[in-house]
DNA sequence: TAATTTAGTTTAAACGTTTAACTAAAGAGG
DNA sequence: CCTCTTTAGTTAAACGTTTAAACTAAATTA
């Protein structure tokens, strides 16, 4: 019996050469459009991989080709987890940009606190990605781990020390120029900053775009207008945060958090001190995070297409492993501001 | 110079087999935990795994066992593209549970307008899945062209008219009744609900609780208290169908409508003609998506966990792939009243 | 002691591709 | 007409595993 017409036939690569009457070098030659195969022999092949339908094997092609076709996607657990989905929707993008350019995605986590000796991804120990990107802050072992296995690395929304590779970050220093801007439209001037992780790329950037706008003004401002000791940037550090602003510095009549987790942590210590928002101070987020609208009052923040920031890794590892560019390159993502009823005019 | 040495080595079971001085099938194995391997051997062999930090690749081991590790999730376009982040929530949840259950999910999307001869999705094509997730309503065409890969096939949220497949549904006849019961205990008696796409499994069931609800308390409906003739349950549909609703029955206080989208375009609806929510109609939605909250009033409606739905598929196909279990199993999630602004007692 | 069973390991083929090296035929140059 | 080059295709090895079958040596049985 005809294999052919049994219940699920699968051509292989012989099947086509021997239909075809060449052989299975020929069929692999057509089907990477190699010039040296006369235009006969050309049609004749690809007519019959029409008629079987025939499909290489991933796998097959894998094996000795040494690509896969997929590209890894690196989280901490706790962004994977957490309830704000801002990582999240920038895989989201990866998956969008993906489609696109015919790869897949592999998603994996690693603990924040990666260590050297500590398992790697299984895509990587198992060659399973032709690439990785790499979303947040994630530990140096596990960059220095990642890196003896020379796969093209592309990091979003953060970059290692040494900044030798292509990235995708957010706009922070014009983010933070904006949110300061909008509370100096509403006359704001003894304008205060809090933050957590201040070593962060991110939000150093986001502090600097404060400065500036608060200078390009010519608005005073000295260490009694910010508090950037808090270890992270979550809701408690938000809520210390501000108890020491407004203990050393009673005039603030606007604050600027670092991002909307420390900014939802300032809201709620402002109301347990019944300091009315936005009437007696006015609060401006960074990130514009999901929970922000069910906030009363709703949040204003600067936003950022996370979607965006996932396509355009996709991008930038797409030229690396097709052109093989080695030239690194950096993607500035711009941003939004959203005003809500947090901030108010003075 | 000894390979062992030199920037990347990268062991092969070859190096595993001549390290501990066994053949490669030994090597394999042990790694298999085959019975009959002495103990020794065992011990000896793991030590030489362990030491040189080798794993198998992924593409050799596919290529002979015909086993890729990946499952693959498909979606239609139009669910992946809306801005209702319902469906790739469950999409979410599948990596949550991937992430347990040592598997890679591969995403791609088909069109919901799929037919006979169209490209399948090349993961198919090329093999490279063991098992495929399907969500939300796909078309018969594409179903049918995939059963000829048999390849074990999981459903989310719709399951093909033969019903033959395991499936993970939302408890939708509990939901409709939820969202009735909850418009009886605010006193409404003339409840109204409108659907679209009634031939929609899920739909009907949410008419279904509806039915059940009205029945269990003793109220009287006929045929001017529903709506079921859209085509879609879009928005613009929702709009049209209120309209209609009203038209033949003015008594109506309250209105169920089959999900959020059409509940949105309601509002729309008796926005514009005046007629004040929940004041004079109140509204109850399902699916609890997140546009529900920034709406005024901010919609009641009837929740699922969408990430414990990817989660019990990944699990269904799991326990397929593992334990050649063939037996079908039907999941049905739980789902909540989430009681907001836009309901209100009689 | 010879025959049989059992345990432990190896041999070798197979999975489906890619590609360097080769060959045969045709065309060019003298 | 001979040699050299070009063109179009083939051969065969390689990629890194798995696994059925074969083998060997020791243990058991008769």
């Amino acid at each position: 019996m005809d294999k052919k017409f049994t219940k699920t036939f699968i051509p292989t690569i012989k099947d086509v050469a021997k239909t075809a009457n060449v052989s299975t070098a020929t069929v692999s030659l057509v089907i990477h459009n190699h010039k040296r195969i006369s235009p006969e022999t050309r049609l004749k092949v690809n007519k019959v991989i029409q008629e079987l339908n025939y499909h290489p094997f991933r796998s097959a092609r894998g094996l000795v080709s040494q690509k896969t076709g997929n590209i890894g996607f690196i989280l901490t657990d706790d962004h994977f987890l957490r309830s704000e989905p801002f990582y999240t929707r920038i895989f989201l993008g990866t998956e969008f940009g993906a489609r696109e350019n015919e790869f897949y995605i592999l998603l994996t986590t690693v603990s924040s606190a990666f260590k050297s000796g500590d398992r790697l991804p299984r895509f990587v120990l198992e060659r399973n990605v032709d690439g990785m990107i790499i979303a947040g802050k994630v530990s140096d072992d596990l960059i220095k781990n990642l890196e003896k296995y020379n796969l093209p690395l592309v990091f979003i929304d953060y970059y290692p020390e040494n900044n030798k590779y292509s990235n995708v970050l957010i706009d922070n220093i014009s983010g933070g120029k904006k949110a300061v801007q909008h509370l100096i439209n509403y006359n704001h001037e003894k304008i205060g900053f809090i933050a957590g992780d201040i070593q962060h790329p991110s939000i150093k950037n986001r502090f600097q775009g404060y400065k500036i706008a608060m200078e390009e003004t010519g608005l005073f401002y000295n260490d009694t207008f910010y508090v950037i000791d808090e270890e992270n940037p979550a809701r408690e550090n938000g809520y210390n945060a501000v108890k020491k602003l407004l203990d050393k510095n009673k005039s603030i009549t606007a604050i600027f958090a670092c991002n909307d987790a420390m900014a939802i942590g300032v809201m709620r210590y402002l109301k347990e001190n019944k300091i009315k928002i936005p009437e007696d101070i006015s609060i401006i987020g960074f990130d514009n995070v999901e929970a922000d609208l069910s906030l009363d009052p709703p949040l204003s923040t600067i936003s950022v297409n996370k979607t965006d920031m996932g396509i355009e890794a996709i991008n930038l590892m797409a030229e690396i492993l097709n052109n093989k560019v080695k030239t690194i390159k950096k993607v500035l993502v711009p941003v939004e501001l959203i005003s809500r009823r947090s901030t108010i005019q003075l």
